[in-house]
DNA sequence: ATGAAAGCGCTAACAC
DNA sequence: GTGTTAGCGCTTTCAT
């Protein structure tokens, strides 16, 4: 100490207010002339809280992934809270044990999980001391508290949008079904046909990539040649189907509508530009972090299950336009939840 | 304690030798009976080293940044060492030492710098105690620790190319000057057409997204109605050229051909596909972990100022082709420097 | 307004 | 093989 000791040297880092002036400048002095960093592990070991949040995901390549870490990132940052990074290995199933683990003994104040799924006996097995945690991708049938993105509701407008547009054989380019996100959207693309009264179109695989959509397509056209119109589990892909149709000839949208689900920017440069549903993935990040942080603060209510969904909205372009009756329901759905 | 004591609790959990294997077993029952976690905050206390490494990068939402971090969660899990992430705002120059401050109060074993650029007066005002580093995205001139991609020489490929498809009026879509990257790839650009007997064609900027390559190519159009090849300084921006392009009616590679540059999967679904750049982005992640481990390794050689660059490579598509006589340049540059 | 003592959960160094 | 002692750098609690 170069100067008086200890003990009021914490109370200077920490801003209290018992210092006389004279002491805390002269420390203050000290510190700066040093270079003197207080240690945050120490003061985690001590006071039991790390202001760190772990989060664990898969996938970063794409899109969504990136989007959600972005609204994690920006709303810890403003929290004051860091964030410890996990990358999972994304195909297959995740053994989330081992990494909740570490986050444990990490001592996390909370974690978001991110990762394309869970195994279904997670909830039962969660260790006995593990921190509040918040999922983004898994559904809601878990009984864990999670907060989604509307896929069912944003499956169904996309749909609807091409049924409106007079399309009756319409098809489907899925996801990976491990991944929760595939499976909504695939069944409410089936449960809204179904609705209408017509048949649901041929469905044909992808693992999200544009390399897929093509080859996807080109199953599809395989299994019915005579399909008007394509719903694709996400933009990626959809530009693999805008790429293949152009290739083969096939008009879009006039031999064949296309509506995608992601909502990246890039899709309105694509060529014909891309009808989309639009998820709010950086606010559901953000969300996350929010709903993280009052579960921290309100120990008492351990039971209160939290179930949040975020709704999607459609952009209406080119590949699928608007029917020539139409009004204006390009934006039907609001983003509600939200904020 | 359920049977003995402390010390030899550490020693099971480390798994040293000098244990009884009844002991052992004892401890470990006990162990996992009660979920027990070792604290890692206690161990990077008394240890002084947290295998803990720092990142800090902004711009989540591009797609070399997030291809990079890919690349660095790769490696550091591999190596056992977890994350600990911060993103700042991309947009002007980044604060560095508040996040420096913040890394080494935080006891980080190593930094990554994968954020835009760095201000000139870096290298004096590093704080004293600060952990190696290894700088991502800057230039060799700062005189720190570097990886980067070869900008350079990817972009006199890219515009070589053009030249030997017999293009006469070359314009290039650059990046924000702020990006070091954007800086160089507009100067070899530049450069390679000097050299070759050529005047530079008009230069537009755009902030690396689509949209702005549409509004860079009106750009450029307006400049000079006669150019016949356009070098855009990312793939995003060149698809909003060849969406505008194929708006306008201008054929490409027939009236302009387009070379893009990052190499992202996607590129070779777009209308027409992409002739790009290709960068070993996740290459470069991983590369950043083990020079930053190696370094942390030998400490005795704080001087070996490291410079490494990784190279490279076309790929020739059909919105900027092969000459009619080529023989087989596709990769003229090979992967070079990795692994 | 300041200091002294104790302890967070672990490991290193030395006994035994 | 195992226990003891000490201390990592901080904050708490209680004296002064």
């Amino acid at each position: 100490m170069c100067g008086v000791s200890t003990q009021t040297v914490s109370r200077v880092i920490n801003n209290r207010p018992d210092v006389s002036p004279v002491t805390r400048s002269a420390v203050e002095a000290a510190i700066a002339s040093v270079g003197f960093q207080p240690s945050a592990v120490a003061r985690s070991l001590v006071q039991r809280r790390s202001l760190t949040l772990g989060v664990i995901l898969s996938g970063l390549q794409f899109f969504g992934v990136a989007q959600t870490l972005n609204g994690i990132a920006d709303a810890s940052e403003a929290a004051g809270y860091a964030l410890l990074l996990k990358e999972v290995d994304g195909s297959g199933q995740v053994d989330i044990l081992p990494v909740m683990d570490f986050f444990i003994s990490q001592r996390v104040d909370g974690i978001i999980f991110a990762a394309p799924d869970v195994g279904r006996n997670l909830s039962a097995s969660l260790p006995a001391g593990s921190p509040p945690m918040v999922f983004l991708k898994s559904d809601h049938s878990t009984g864990l508290p999670t907060i989604t993105i509307d896929n069912i509701g944003g499956a169904r407008l996309a749909t609807q949008h091409l049924i409106d547009l007079g399309r009756r054989r319409i098809a489907h380019v899925a996801g990976p079904l491990a991944w929760h996100e595939a499976r909504d959207r695939r069944e409410a693309w089936q449960e809204t046909l179904l609705a209408a009264g017509l048949e649901p179109g041929p469905v044909a695989y992808g693992t999200w990539t544009s390399a897929d959509g093509v080859t996807a397509f080109e199953e599809l056209l395989a299994m019915d040649p005579a399909i008007d119109g394509v719903f694709v589990a996400n933009d990626q892909m959809a530009l693999g189907v805008l790429h293949q149709a152009h290739r083969r000839g096939i008009a879009v949208p006039g031999d064949i509508a296309v509506v995608g689900f992601d909502g990246m920017e890039e899709a309105a440069q694509f060529t014909p530009p891309l009808t989309t549903v639009v998820q709010p993935l950086r606010e559901l990040g953000r969300e996350a972090v929010q709903e993280l942080l009052a579960t921290m603060d309100e120990e008492p209510h351990p039971g209160a299950e939290l179930r949040r969904t975020l709704l999607t909205r459609l952009i209406v372009r080119e590949s699928a336009p608007l029917p020539a009756s139409a009004s204006t329901p390009t934006d039907d759905r609001a983003l509600a939840g939200a904020a």
